[in-house]
DNA sequence: GCGACAGTAGACAGACCTGTCTGGTAATGT
DNA sequence: ACATTACCAGACAGGTCTGTCTACTGTCGC
């Protein structure tokens, strides 16, 4: 019973390694279950007893991503100010965009290719509603007027970043869309 | 032959109008072909001998958004000064978040489901340098400093506006990037 | 009338997909 | 010693996918 926490869960991290692989690189869509277990090293029957369907494996997917996300964005405690903490959010995702392999949100990837109701979707959800009510609780604690409006306009230009450096494979996209949050920012803060 | 340019044209035409319907409403990779020729109308044979294949069908659609999508842009005319153009184009992009079935951008979705190389990229760049320019042009008529980052700054909140649509369900997502856009428009203006 | 041609209907090949099931192996706890 | 447990390897069913092919229909110019 010790082994079976262990052993399974070596075995569970193989198949989510291999899922954020694959998944993360070609889409949800794109890639079979054969090469998820191909690239673990794992039984068909191992990945079906683990995880239940290839809907869960996704979702796990998608949630091990987000807490990866949330883990990386504790750098921004480091800065004093609520203000750095904000921008700092964008020095965070250039780090990620700079991964040699960077292919976009995995959640606006996947969504894009969910059918409604999914599991994908509610993961998305979560993630989502974290990184919104990150911007909001910081804009609010930087003094800036209409908190949750520019929470949403910030997400705009962090969703955007990442759109443009997966598409536009743009370097710089990280830089300018902190440039513009600071510009919001500081507006929503001489108007309060 | 003066029947091959009408029927040929309507047996296309369906083809389109159906492959844009399921294909923005489901996902390129979800809808197969069956589903596209039944709703069209259309035999099988009756597709490849228009497109040639699949990949093909789905450029020809993503191109006749393109087409659809500049033709709305034509609004934005009506203003005089390119400050109100530029912002104008939110409101048009307001309008196609107002559909019933709006999904976000047809591109980013296609594009997110992309194998490297497809036609599906090369019909998503063309599109995407058009916007650019777009708001570079005007945003450099409208006096600003740095026009072409400022463009990416806005086409990041023209990307960021319909992904928080589609996903977010917020309805006033066009609104608010508008109004992030002419805050960064106008410290541009003020310093230049 | 007749050939050319665009179109329809649908069978078919060959590949790939998810999910189940069988049978075997190795290590564990008792 | 032995049952249990976790795992591996791979066959298999049943479905879906793209793309090709055959055979037939209706309409046109000539």
């Amino acid at each position: 019973m010790a082994r079976e926490t262990s052993d399974k869960a070596s075995a569970r991290e193989r198949l989510l390694a291999a899922a954020n692989e694959l998944f993360y690189g070609n889409g949800v869509h794109t890639v079979g279950i054969d090469r998820v277990i191909e690239r673990a090293g794992v039984a068909k029957a191992t990945l079906y007893s683990a995880f239940g369907s290839k809907d869960e494996l996704i979702r796990s997917y998608l949630m091990s991503r987000h807490a990866a996300r949330r883990a990386a964005m504790q750098a921004i405690e480091q800065y004093e100010t609520p203000r750095e903490r904000l921008l700092a959010i964008f020095d965070v995702l250039g780090e990620s965009f700079g991964e040699p392999d960077y292919r976009g949100c995995a959640f606006i990837n996947a969504s894009a290719e969910a059918t409604p109701d999914s599991p994908i979707e509610e993961a998305t959800t979560e993630y989502r509603d974290w990184i919104r009510g990150l911007f909001r609780d910081l804009a609010d604690a930087a003094g800036a007027a209409g908190p949750d409006q520019l929470a949403r306009q910030l997400v705009m230009l962090y969703d955007g970043a990442g759109i443009t450096t997966r598409i536009d494979r743009s370097k710089k996209a990280a830089a300018q869309a902190k440039a513009a949050a600071a510009v919001l920012l500081d507006a929503a803060i001489a108007a309060a």
